[in-house]
DNA sequence: ACAATAGGCAAGCATCCGCTTGCCTGTCAA
DNA sequence: TTGACAGGCAAGCGGATGCTTGCCTATTGT
């Protein structure tokens, strides 16, 4: 899972998701290339992968769309590990 | 950053300067050998370059030695990236 | 029924990354 | 002062990784 953060395009993927959970592949990949992403949809799809086995992205399939849940729980391990002190603006 | 967490020697340097911080290179060595990872000197320092350009790790030097110690604030990023809820059990 | 749409699979390729090797610099102790 | 010790620098190598390309499957709309 520390891997699956390690690359730029991954953490847009993560960014995007936030910003609207449950988008469809196609949809992520237009709004990507929309903030100047060039991954084409292969390349979104691997690293959708790499994300669903990081456990930081849930897919559920339905008919012949796939839709992408995020899930930012796996992140508390980070947390847990090296014991972060939260900064006092994290309300 | 998200690439120095990325690797599973560095994230043990981490941990090592988490149990003691300010250790030195060659304390950092022994330590980790004594935890089954086989990496030489060199490979460490390199590691603590990265982490160093990270941010995650100060190096303070003096004559000889030089000391390392942890700094585990820029990992707050990650949090404040993807609003991570903290769970009951981190006190 | 058939064409278009949404996505999957696998191989090939270029790059990056971690590691080793070999040698050099500077500091301290005897 | 000289040798041992702590660390630095740089080149080279092999494996991992991100991406593309080409083709295939399945679902849906008309």
């Amino acid at each position: 899972m520390y891997r699956a953060l390690a690359d730029p395009t991954r953490r847009a993927i993560l960014d995007e998701l936030q910003d609207r959970s449950g988008q469809t592949l196609f949809e992520l990949c237009v709004r990507l290339t929309g903030r100047g992403f060039t991954s084409t949809r292969q390349a979104i799809s691997q690293h959708l992968g790499v994300l669903a086995e990081a456990g930081l992205v849930v897919i559920r399939r339905e008919g012949r769309y796939m839709f992408i849940d995020l899930d930012t729980s796996p992140l508390q391990q980070i947390y847990q590990r090296w014991r972060v002190t939260p900064c006092e603006s994290d309300t």
